[in-house]
Order: structure tokens, then C-alpha cells, then sequence
DNA sequence: ATAATAGTGTCTATAAGACAGTATAAC
DNA sequence: GTTATACTGTCTTATAGACACTATTAT
């Protein structure tokens, strides 16, 4: 649609345009930051044991000012004529080489005073992605403004909740761990809940702990927290779970990783009769110290044949 | 913590600080778009019968370059210093005089090269956020860069599937109308779901109507297809239907609420049944023309009970 | 009485949870 | 046989859906 109407001032649309100085005000600068998450073996001692599945996240070791040092989710400035999600996508293949990744916008970083002074350099703007990748798939790599990148496991456990008059909090510790237990970053969370309101008001603060190894950089426990909470939310309608194994998996395997995301244990038959209709039985059979499963892929037209 | 650290130049932080050019590079513009939804009442001509209710959203006449005369939802520049939050706050201000109003994080448009051509200014990163008010309770006003407010109703109807190889696609439309019938805008919405990948790969297109009466600004179709979307998704586990009515309401208003956002009927039994945990029940009573209902109020430690 | 809505009781269908049992491999 | 996991059947309980019935007001 061509726009010939005139403003106040007189002004046609190309007129306005032409005359349009955008350096007219101070402008915030904007970064992407990717979580990138997968879920991780714990090499098993007995050969005849299945081993332990964890949830990850890729930190990278910032080479640069500021947080020169910490340990930080990857992420950058982006370019003026690439999309949001264009730039998550190169960051993506910088970071692990491959191309072909499910992610998805979390939350964008800004909201209030405190996050105004987020970053020292400006006022940033920090749109976040969720990334989820099946671990074997990728070979993370550092690069130029990165000194190291390392998975480390995430996990969050309940501590306690306390009452006050018009609130109550709920106390969790967020804990995150390098593969080679070299570096070690607890959080206390308090997320706090108002009783007086009609919506739901809900306030979290983070606290870094005294016996930490290792920094984490900006507000990035802010975001690993919200991706945590958001996996744990959609794995239970989507089929999230299946961008996390390879194509082929068994359902043990499967289990487990709806049990670390979900922090809770299933009980077998029942998790079975649930997802049966999101996969497909193949003849491949995995071989181990025990009796040997089968091998199923996801049901690709699940979704269709469940929503009307 | 303080930074002593050096960086690859032999700079401390503080000193790279100092050097540091915010200028060495072009940077995005940074809005914020409120996409303010309430449930309006159709004025019944029986006065026995009660109203109907509507889903509603907020839009304004631009009185500005780009997209001047357009309908749009309110938003704009923040401030350097001004938390996305706070500047969302202040625009409900603006437009509405109330400052108690329940608004949270929906969507960062800017994603992809369509998107970075979003605005004619300049690249503009937009963070959408969703306010929920009872109509009742406030009084729109156009100021200086508005020329008009208007309330329009949404409604999203369901048209057909189209079946393709490798994806199939949901048709609807998008209407949106003024309550005096002035302003009508329709578009059809095209999702498309790749039936080939593991994971849910859905593309959505928009294409107003020829026949419309009035156009809708920048890429803000969006928008309000996503706000509706939130909100049918979180209706069911959340208390915001809450925030749509007044403190005291019917059991029968508050499930016309959930119709509404929902589209669907209920049956009544089975409702509240279902809602009964999170209301209570008052002394005062709406006379009518007919049975009297009993009014209710939010039992705000719903919450609490049932989440272990 | 009638129109219109308020409010309740109960049967049925479906899904979620618990638990016990059998099967099959390596050692 | 033992260990460790794979896989299935079935009972119980909880939740969702359908439907019928009674109650109360203004006109």
C-alpha cells in the first residue's frame, strides 16, 4: 500500500522518511544469547548398568571484556540487516559446526533498573533462544572471543518454603557443573509469590555461593532457570523429547530423559502406555548385559492425528 | 566482584571500559508493542438475557509517519535508561490512566529478513508484551501521536486443512472490528506444519482481506494471533481469566470468560466443578431478570493448595 | 404460567497411577 | 542361578464429559 496521506506537519510518508535521522536518539544495543541444552551419559561403573542421563548446558569461557573469565552463555551483538533468529543460527554452527538445530525464543533481558545495568559496556537488550541438541550429534569448539566451552549439568533442587504476611517463597538451589568438575557455580533462588493479588505476581532473585569455582557472567542464571522451567513445561504436549536422543532410541532411554527433565521418577508401564502413540517400533534391537530392547523412532504425524 | 583481569591487549577492565566505543557500530531501535486484550459486553436486546461476551483488543489510529492513519497496537521507543517493563508500564499509562494492570512477556518480532524490514525508519526490534484489564475499569484516551482508540473485536475461525508431501497447513481467519462497525479488518492465517522433521517446524503467513475497512500497521497481525494464542494456552492452568473481570463476579459470567477464550461451549455442571477450588463464594447477590446468582471472588491462595 | 438463568446430583467414559508378573540377555 | 533390564496385564483411583433435574426470579 502506497501512503499519500500527509502528517501534522505536512509531511507525505517519503518525505517523513527522507528526513527520518535515526542518530536523533541514543540507541540500546541488542544481543542474542543461546542456551544451548542436551542431555548428557554418566559413564555407568558396571558394564551391566544403564547409564545415568543428565541435563546440560553449553557455557562458554569469555575471552573478552567484560566478564573476561566467566563462564557465560554464548551469544553477540547481531548485525542490522540479520533476523533475530539468523543470528542464533550462526552462532549455532560457530559454536558446534552443525546447521540443522531445533531452538526456539525464550525470553528477551531488559525488563527493569537492575537489568538496565546488566551490561557495562551499554544498555543491552538481550534476546534469549533455547536450543535443544542430541549430545552426540555435536563436537562444541572455542573460537576467537571464547578461551574454553564446556557442557555443564544443570540441576535444580527444592530447599525449602517460607511464609510471610503477604507472600511465600520458595527456595530452590540452581547448580551447575563442568563435565570435569573443575568448575562448580551454585545459585540460591527465591522465587516469591504474592497472596494478595488477584494475578499472579512472581518475583526471583538469585544469589551467587560463597564456595563457587567459577563465575557466571551478566545474568545469565536468569536464563538457564527460565529454560529449565520452559523444557519441563513443553515436554509434556510437544514432542521436545525426541530433538534430544538420536533417531533411534529405546524406550528406557526415552524415559529417563522425560525423568531428568521432569525430576521425577516414572513409573515404566504407564510412561509406555503414554507416549506409544508418539513412536514407531523398528526391527534394530540394542544389544547389552541384559535382556535387549528395541529400538523405536518418533512417529512423525503424531501431532496431526491428535488435535482435531 | 571486581575484574582485574586482562584482556588479549593487556587491558583491565576498567580500562577497556573507557575505550570502549558504543558508536564503532550501527545499532537496532528498540520498541515496545502492549497488546491490550479485555472481554467486552454485546449489549443483549432482551433485558432478561444476558450480554454476550467478546474477546477485545486496543488499537490506535496512528497520527504519525510510518503507517500514518493505520490502526495499530500501542507501543514505542523506550527510553536508554528505562526498563522494557517500565516503558510498557508507562504506555498503559498513557493510554489507559491505570498503572494496576497484570501485563507479561509475549514475543520479540524481529526474526527473520522479512521481519528486519519490518519498520521503513530503520531496523526495529520490537518486545510484545500482553496486558489483560477489565473493560470496566478503564477509559481509553488518544493523545498526541494517536488520533483515535478504538476497541476491536477479535475472532479467530477455523477454515480448513490443505493437505501437501511434506506438510500440511491450517487455514483461518483473523477478524478484528470495531465495536461501532466502522473498522473491519480480516486476515487470513495460513500454519503450516512440516510433517517431515523430528521437530515441530510451523510456519505462519498473514494476507488481509481485500474487502477491509481500515488497515492494521506494521507486522501486528502477529501479534494478536500469538496474544490469542498465549491466552487460550494459559486460560486452562493459570488464574488469568481472573484479570478479565471485575473483583466480584458469577459463576456463569467467569464461564463465558472461558467460552470466550477458549471457543467452545461448556457445560455448566462440569465447570464448576472444575473452577470451584480457585473461588469463593461472597453474601452479595446479582438480581436480574431471573434466578438471582450468587456473586464470587477469587480465592487468591488457590495457588499454594495445589502445587506440592 | 413462562422465559431465562442458577445451581446440584449422578452416571459413564477415559485417563492416570500403582503394582505384580513374565521374558530375555550376559555372566 | 543371579543381575539387570525389557515388556505386559490388570486393578484401582481420579478426572472429564454428558445429561437430567430442581430452584428462583421478573413479567
Amino acid at each position: 500500500m502506497e501512503n499519500k496521506l500527509k502528517d501534522k506537519k505536512g509531511l507525505t510518508e517519503e518525505a517523513f522518511l527522507a528526513a527520518y535521522d535515526v542518530n536523533a536518539f541514543e540507541h540500546p544495543s541488542v544481543t542474542v544469547d543461546m542456551l544451548l541444552l542436551t542431555i548428557g551419559e554418566k559413564e555407568a561403573d558396571d558394564i551391566r548398568k544403564l547409564p545415568e542421563k543428565e541435563l546440560r548446558v553449553l557455557l562458554v569461557k569469555r575471552a573478552e571484556h567484560p566478564y573476561l573469565g566467566c563462564w557465560a552463555v554464548p551469544g553477540g551483538f547481531i548485525g542490522m540487516k540479520e533476523g533475530l533468529r539468523e543470528a542464533v543460527q550462526r552462532k549455532i554452527k560457530d559454536e558446534t559446526g552443525v546447521a540443522d538445530i531445533y531452538f526456539e525464543q525464550l525470553y528477551t533481558l531488559g525488563e527493569d533498573q537492575e537489568e538496565v545495568m546488566r551490561d557495562p559496556r551499554t544498555r543491552v537488550i538481550s534476546v534469549a533462544y533455547m536450543a535443544l541438541v542430541d549430545q552426540t550429534k555435536i563436537r562444541p569448539k572455542a573460537h576467537d572471543t571464547t578461551e574454553d566451552v564446556k557442557w555443564f549439568t544443570v540441576k535444580k533442587t527444592f530447599n525449602r518454603v517460607e511464609k510471610e504476611d503477604a507472600s511465600y517463597s520458595e527456595i530452590y538451589t540452581l547448580s551447575l557443573e563442568s563435565e570435569d568438575g573443575k568448575d562448580k557455580m551454585d545459585y540460591e533462588v527465591t522465587e516469591s509469590h504474592s497472596t494478595q493479588s488477584i494475578y499472579p505476581i512472581r518475583k526471583v532473585s538469585y544469589k551467587a555461593q560463597e564456595k563457587n569455582k567459577g563465575h557466571l557472567g551478566f545474568d545469565h542464571y536468569k536464563l538457564i532457570d527460565k529454560a529449565i522451567e520452559r523444557l519441563k513445561n513443553k515436554i509434556e504436549y510437544t514432542s521436545l523429547a525426541f530433538t534430544l536422543l538420536p533417531e533411534q532410541f529405546t524406550l528406557s532411554e526415552l524415559q529417563k530423559v522425560y525423568e531428568v527433565i521432569l525430576d521425577k521418577k516414572l513409573v515404566k508401564a504407564n510412561f509406555r502406555r503414554k507416549i506409544s502413540p508418539m513412536v514407531i517400533k523398528t526391527d534394530s534391537i540394542q544389544k547389552s548385559g541384559h535382556r535387549p530392547a528395541n529400538y523405536y523412532t518418533y512417529n512423525k504425524d503424531w501431532r496431526h492425528n491428535f488435535m482435531e
